[in-house]
DNA sequence: GTCTATAACTCGATAGAC
DNA sequence: GTCTATCGAGTTATAGAC
């Protein structure tokens, strides 16, 4: 409740975002949640969409560091899905995806607000791509995969779970543990080092899908 | 164009949906879209948010016929892999995916759309579901990974990209290559029949991140 | 089934007092 | 820096003519 007006806005256009969606995050609900007067929005932000570009940079700036803290000591790819299941969880539980999620849902009709959303998406980004790059280098995958293409797609997968969470809430458990059960076995093939790389690489160069081939069976 | 006007306004609908988002996705811009009085939307419809249960209800049945005839022939993860990209490059395109994450964005702020978006998504993951299951069978991996999550976390992603392209535009190409790699590389190892699967099985009885052990390195 | 007209309300944003 | 008061435009939804 404490802090300056400013940050007490911020706090309140966060939690109205997370809470009620887009559509209800008008200067009238932030100022009320606020416990201050909606005017103040312009004052300090010059309009609402303006505050929310500052709420987007704000808990992004926070949360960066502790990324980087909790990515650092990441040593496979097991430890790496625990430490992203713990992150989710706690973006989850803070309802920082929430805005993230809302806030790219209105980039569409705000396109101010796409340029903000997406220098401060790339700084947590990128802190999950040089961990994998880390990560594989010397690996039997280096080079194959790229980097920044897997923590897009992850990070995606982060979001779209948020908004599938809006309309079935609460099973986001099992989808973990099938998470934790493919990296485990991504991580058990590495170490088997039995990757066929050689065929792989060739199937990449053919692009197609796999040439004559009967299948799983 | 034609059609009746009940089709037009769902039609309006999801294009302005897509397009402009679901903070511009109002009676009279769909209304002026159509080429038919707003008023008519409550007649047809009763409120707004029941022409988009409608229009959600529309897209998804009008697709699940599509996917299932896709899916059918599918016989490997890579095979699977290419379908999705084109399912996925033809969703995007067509602005049905747009529509999907804009309606989940907006179904925080209207709650009676939730439950609608419910039904409809699982329609179309069930296919993804049946499909993968089919896949697995009799492989390595049969039973041991939770298929319904798959087609989730799948599913997800593909609704982050979408959110994702809204702010930086375009380069999904570099991320399905990505996830094709991906595929192909679990096919291969499928096919060497190498996979430690006591060993796996073992790791994810314990839970934790990988026992003792050096990394990739 | 389709239209006009309008009620009742909320929106973002500003002017100006303090 | 914070407030009140308000403007002008937009919103959903309805009543009633045709």
């Amino acid at each position: 409740m404490a802090g300056s007006t400013r940050d007490r806005l911020i706090d309140a256009a966060a939690r109205t975002l997370a809470e009620h969606g887009m559509a209800a995050t008008s200067a009238r609900a932030i100022g009320s949640r606020a416990g201050v007067n909606p005017a103040l929005i312009y004052y300090h932000f010059d309009s609402l969409v303006g505050l929310l570009v500052e709420t987007s940079r704000h808990l992004t700036q926070q949360r960066a560091l502790t990324y980087q803290q909790r990515l650092a000591p990441v040593r496979s790819l097991s430890e790496l899905a625990a430490v992203a299941r713990g992150l989710h969880q706690e973006e989850h539980a803070s309802g920082n995806l929430s805005v993230l999620a809302q806030l790219l849902a209105g980039s569409r009709t705000h396109p101010e607000l796409a340029t903000a959303l997406n220098d401060n998406f790339d700084l947590l980004a990128n802190e999950v791509a040089s961990t994998l790059e880390r990560l594989l280098t010397d690996s039997a995958l280096a080079g194959l995969l790229d980097t920044d293409q897997v923590a897009r797609a992850v990070s995606a997968g982060f979001i779209g779970i948020e908004l599938l969470d809006t309309i079935s809430a609460g099973d986001d458990a099992a989808l973990f543990d099938t998470l934790d059960t493919i990296t485990a076995l991504v991580d058990a093939v590495l170490d088997a080092g039995t990757i066929p790389t050689a065929l792989i690489r060739r199937r990449i160069r053919t692009g197609g899908p796999t040439s004559p081939q009967v299948g799983l069976g």
